[in-house]
DNA sequence: TGTACATCAGTGAACGCGCGTTCACTGATGTAC
DNA sequence: TGTACATCAGTGAACGCGCGTTCACTGATGTAC
């Protein structure tokens, strides 16, 4: 596999700059909802935000880089969705109608997301990029354990992040499932993954 | 989204055709593995595989062609050894056991073949492609509905076709979990999901 | 407050390369009589 | 069984295009004194 640099070249210190690479990022993100990464080049990106080619070279050496910075601030806003929920939670277990809740706000925080649909999907199939995901999920993982309790006393600390890092996955996975497939009941379908959740952690 | 045919050209007619069409699959598949989807072109495959571009324009009009038959192969055996399973139960209710057995069966099936791992990730990302893996779902939805007779008496018709698209969506995410994460553990992974299936279908 | 200089942001033009794709063709295989 | 012909399988050479990438440069912004 072509080892791809994913770190930005320059960081913006002007805030011209900041907008350049504002709209680079936002115009790769609307592209990538309407072709796939296959379409998205360097050239078209350029073009379509009406700069330069060397002006996105001054920031990003190639459109895997530009990618991984989209899914970094993805990534971000959904782990900020998913520690404020629980930190909202306090010591309490979280019930059914919770574990809806945020599900709902996963949904809504990646519709929100310019290009987060397709973001999400691109995530799950540029080697480059899958440890990028990985790493996200396991942070999640670690985001619900320190700011719960959770039930310890009956499941070791090896079990309760194994069946996190589980949860996560069930619901990164029916979150795009509903994303992607028009057949989907959203309401059922959260409800459904919120009473597996609770009964899983459960006990 | 550019529409690209995903039919083949023409279908091999004599012996040695078909095992040129074979080596293409093959070549193509390994070298997904390899590189990803990005990294793959015709050129590169008609080079690796020992044959002339003109000839593999010959049976497939683009590298999404050589994909989707790949797909298509993969999700056959994938769903022939769902059927086999389901059939196997006659009017039992499956136990965990018998989910887990048919979980270790449908990691083993995408292990052997090969560029399974590699086929099954792409089918997560191509927007072209993203229609043939729902498509395989809901395949593999009806294929366990209509051999097993599950509990009907507690469920309409409706809800037991959701539940059963559910679990195979998390079947599938749980499997390609197991193969992309190195850190998960497979055997209480596949118990565990084994056990929520059982939940979740049981009531 | 003004000027001179350093750094930052972005341009225009050019390049070599490998991509997908097609053409007219040759050689191999199958088949009708 | 042999021959003549039709179809199938695969080749060699060529093409235009858009890709990623770089160069030397200009203009804008910030800053030291």
């Amino acid at each position: 596999m072509k080892i791809q640099r994913l770190e930005p070249r320059t960081r913006p210190k002007q805030q011209r700059a900041e907008e350049t690479v504002h709209l680079i990022l936002e115009t790769a993100a609307a592209m990538l909802e309407e072709d796939g990464f296959e379409e998205l080049t360097t050239n078209k990106i350029c073009k379509a935000a009406g700069i330069t080619t060397p002006a996105l070279y001054h920031y990003f050496p190639n459109k895997y880089a530009i990618l991984n910075e989209l899914a970094q601030r993805l990534m971000e806003v959904q782990n900020a969705g998913l520690y404020k929920w629980v930190s909202d939670l306090g010591t309490c277990q979280p019930t059914v109608e919770d574990f809806e809740v945020s599900l709902s706000e996963q949904l809504r925080i990646t519709r929100d997301f310019t290009g987060g649909v397709a973001i999400q999907r691109t995530l799950y199939a540029t080697p480059q990029l899958i440890d990028i995901r990985l790493s996200s999920h396991w942070s999640a993982v670690s985001n619900l354990r320190s700011a719960q309790t959770w039930i310890k006393d009956t499941m070791s600390d090896d079990e309760l992040e194994r069946r996190l890092r589980l949860i996560i996955e069930i619901g990164s996975s029916a979150m795009n499932m509903i994303l992607e497939d028009p057949e989907i009941d959203e309401t059922t379908t959260i409800r459904d993954v919120a009473k597996i959740f609770a009964t899983y952690l459960g006990g």
